[in-house]
DNA sequence: TAATTGTCAAACTGTACAGTACAGTATTTA
DNA sequence: TAAATACTGTACTGTACAGTTTGACAATTA
């Protein structure tokens, strides 16, 4: 290769800006002077890095994805209800965390126009969770695995992800968030 | 009131057209232009029947939500199993619904821009569904009659709305439907 | 009938923004 | 050292679009 190479620094500050502003402001509401304002780089570089705005969103939306590691295994001891409390816990966790939040907006705003992003985002997001439940309860020999670990995902998740999404729920309080999933695997343990 | 009044009819076929094409392309992706050729009406006329985009936005989901009804009582028999069938099945019919996903998705594109739409829609949407079958559990004389309804709507929903809203959900076939709610039934039947 | 308001059509204003062009400087390799 | 590519900064092009203006005609009421 010859001439200066592409400076990796650079990169990962467009990354950085970019995916500040359309987390936070979304697509649209996002023009590219911004992105290179914010990432204290030139327009130029901007467009040298990145072909458009539309292939800025794409490489930002799959950094993100690139950056969560949903590839471990969820330890199982021989306390089935604390297992599933720290199961509840975990998802939760990720629910109300607002990038997360953020990333789940704008892949259902952008659903339209960029529909292969959306089926990476599930793919490489929720389902890995699911799947990571499943391999939980297959080691537990549960019947339906997979069932069951959409239904306590569904029964844990309940309305936080909707109203986060509406911008209707501030992040709650441990506490509550405790008491919920206490309920919950209460409820769901009968299931098994 | 002096002078010619303002045509009521007019004043729908901008509803209509308007409600179209955002409920289709989005807010931001849909000209003024677009709205007042598409109802047949001088962009003037849009303009003296809303003041502008925003105000149109809103006029628009005020409009859809006050065609909705959910005022209504679910019935009760004495076949508990039946009855949740129904409910679940009246849940789903709504779920599925093109142009209430359709909702779903613009609401949560704005909530940024227009909090009190979404909390209106909110409010007058899913919580009203929860509203009723709250109501029917209590006339059930069933313990947490609000916690039940919660809890019951999350299982029956699954991950049907979010794959809707991300466009990863063609519309399912009724008898998947009606499989998957037998089998939520029977489960949530040992919760009571 | 006269004043008032609605509607139409088309042109217009101002702004925001995606993407490009250019001229100069910096960094890397052959 | 020379060719090649990266980066900066600024200016530019073209387009899309929200909202306004104008002038003519229509409907309504005092």
């Amino acid at each position: 290769m010859r001439g200066r190479p592409k400076d990796n620094v650079k990169n990962e500050q467009i990354l950085q800006a970019a995916s500040d502003l359309f987390l936070d402001k979304g697509l649209k509401a996002t023009s590219m002077d911004a992105v290179a304002g914010r990432a204290g780089v030139s327009k130029q570089t901007l467009y040298s890095h990145f072909k458009n705005k539309d292939a800025l969103y794409q490489g930002v939306i799959l950094n993100k994805l690139s950056s969560y590691n949903f590839t471990y295994t969820i330890e199982m001891t021989d306390d089935r209800e604390a297992d599933l409390q720290n199961m509840g816990s975990y998802l939760l966790d990720l629910l109300t965390d607002e990038e997360v939040v953020a990333m789940y907006r704008i892949v259902i705003s952008e659903a339209g126009t960029f529909p292969k992003i959306s089926s990476l985002f599930y793919e490489s997001g929720p389902e890995q969770v699911v799947e990571q439940f499943t391999d939980y309860f297959e080691r537990c020999d549960v019947e339906e695995p997979e069932y069951k670990a959409e239904l306590f995902t569904n029964m844990i998740q309940g309305e936080w992800l909707m109203k986060s999404l509406m911008g209707l729920q501030a992040r709650p309080p441990k506490r509550e968030l405790k008491v919920h999933i206490r309920r919950v695997v209460k409820a769901f343990i009968k299931l098994l």
